[in-house]
DNA sequence: ATTATGGATTGGAGCGCTCCCACAATAGGG
DNA sequence: CCCTATTGTGGGAGCGCTCCAATCCATAAT
């Protein structure tokens, strides 16, 4: 028993527009008609139809959750699915239905394009770590809203984002370690290029400066976000006869390659070496020992991207306003900091 | 710019009724025409309208993947998220797009409905460990064709499946357990009612009359399948001074649990007791002492689950072929069965 | 009673496609 | 060279909706 508009209007007696206005809650229709015709539409089960309404010129209700990742595991990296799954449960709630993209610039060089051809979605939330301004000025051109997760420095764009408040973060962990009593302190950065890697860059620095202590650019290791990478540098470390006794990697993975090398080179932990990490992924409260580690609201820094999207489709904000949310996070201590 | 079938028409020279024929690369037009139209899409950059076409019967190039699962973690649960991500893999390969839906029973308790009502999806790729005939049927009934990934006994209803092989999973991971000379091995049930769990138990029981062991019932033990409940579990046997050598866990998480429980009460793994888990969890790797574990391959079972819908959709497979296959597993040997 | 006024209601047009039938072009057989 | 098969092509109808004049109907003001 297929509905459509034409039907239902048929059986309240009314007009296709005015259903329609009841449909969508416009204003416009009397009460006693808005009450019999929701009447109707509840007994009959009707439900308006997707595709036609967007062909109309209406909306999709959907929303695009796209990940910009050259890593082909891009969900398990980090804390993308948690986050994702929270990003669904709202969606859900609001009564839109989630598509779910990821590109990988190896693949399909273009892929993401086709959220603009194709026009499925109402708005789009953006997630990862390869995202360019180019594909923020197509979408915006395209004139797809979009939410950011992680805040990110462009020079043509304003945009809108939520972040988690990586400063705090890691300018909680650093000041944990100093806490310790510790003084020299590495800090294994990912890539230096994004916000993010800045604003934690930034905790570092303050953390120290505040205790008094200068920046030892000995200490400070970038490359690529990888526990291989972590491993080599802190191995490198050694050779070089670098002294430290405390770590802070920018991710938990890195932060399991820096204590694989103090394992072989049976440095204690934390006695000698106290290491914390940064995401809280599962396997950081497993490993051994479990890790110290800044924590990530994945599931507040999902919602709050939705409601912030929400509030844009609904008009009650600029798609260009640029408007940051910040969650806090909190340190989580383990032994890798602390002996228990 | 927009395009449409009529602009692409009249560019070409032919009608609207042609252009669509090339599209959809159907029989009936002359070779030279098709090139010619075939050029001038290229040249455009034309896309057809997903909602246009869907709305006038044809498909709307959406999958839809839903997980019924009462845990609202249930994306970071066992494995989801890698299939999950194989499946977006292979969606995005074959030109479709991606809905997911998360279905928590407790939440809006008929939420799946809307897959049917909305009819955003072509096809459907169920998981989760709360699928319910009544689900099936509805699909059915709705005529959007599905394929299950694990498989599942129902009385009324025959349909395609990807599953991996929990029975020779079983198998290995309890033939290796006696191949270190283990004769008491406990067996950590999942909710029994399931059929992977059937197939796991025969594993179980098969490697062990091989071997010309009896199944002694005081080491099964079942219940939630949760870190817990096993840890609980494990516990309650040294309590009743049930004596063994070896565990077996049906998944991860509650092999954690065990450990917990043998390390509380010093005894030394694998020497005193060796455990096994099942699905290889990212924690696993990092466990102390590291998890042997049976490892489900995820991709294959995303890209299988993607074919074989992809075959219904083309309509080379009968929506209820009742096809079954079969992924197999492999044992990842880790020190929680030898001292590496 | 009559007209202005503004909200309620109607239904046509059109979104871009697929489906399908009617017709045109071509090929084959006598 | 004409008549019938066959294949290729055109375009109307319609999918279910939104948008937007145009129209209708109350009510209040004259």
């Amino acid at each position: 028993m297929k509905h459509t508009l034409e039907s239902i209007a048929e059986l309240a007696g009314v007009s296709r527009g005015t259903v329609s206005r009841v449909v969508n809650q416009l204003p416009g229709v009397k009460p006693q008609v808005r009450q019999k015709v929701q009447e109707i539409i509840e007994q009959t089960g009707y439900v308006p139809h997707p595709q036609a309404r967007s062909l109309a010129g209406g909306a999709t209700g959907n929303i695009g959750v796209i990940a910009f990742s050259d890593n082909p595991d891009y969900l398990t990296h980090h804390i993308f699915y948690e986050v994702l799954q929270a990003i669904q449960a709202e969606t859900a709630a609001n009564d839109y239905d989630l598509l779910l993209f990821a590109n990988r610039s190896t693949a399909d060089k273009d892929y993401w394009k086709r959220i603009g051809t194709r026009r499925k979605v109402d708005g789009l939330i953006i997630m990862g770590e390869h995202i360019q301004e180019e594909h923020l000025l197509y979408f915006r051109q395209q004139q797809i809203p979009f939410v950011l997760i992680g805040k990110r420095a462009y020079n043509k764009l304003s945009y809108s984002c939520v972040t988690s408040d990586y400063y705090s973060g890691a300018r909680q962990a650093v000041e944990h370690l100093l806490g310790l009593g510790k003084r020299r302190i590495v800090y294994i950065n990912g890539l230096p290029d994004m916000y993010h890697e800045q604003a934690r860059y930034s905790g570092y620095c303050d953390a120290l400066a505040e205790a008094g202590i200068d920046v030892d650019q000995a200490l400070i290791i970038e490359g690529e976000a990888k526990q291989e990478i972590a491993r080599v540098q802190v191995q490198a470390l050694f050779e070089r006869g670098v002294l430290f006794d405390g770590i802070f990697a920018a991710n938990d993975l890195m932060a399991f390659g820096a204590l694989e090398v103090l394992a072989q080179h049976q440095v204690e932990v934390p006695n000698k070496v106290a290491v914390a990490g940064y995401d809280d992924i599962q396997a950081a409260a497993y490993y051994a020992p479990p890790l110290t580690t800044v924590r990530q609201d994945k599931r507040r820094l999902g919602e709050e991207a939705m409601n912030m999207l929400i509030a844009i489709l609904r008009g009650q904000l600029e798609p260009d306003a640029g408007v940051t949310t910040v969650i806090e996070s909190d340190l989580i201590i383990r032994q890798t900091t602390v002996k228990s």
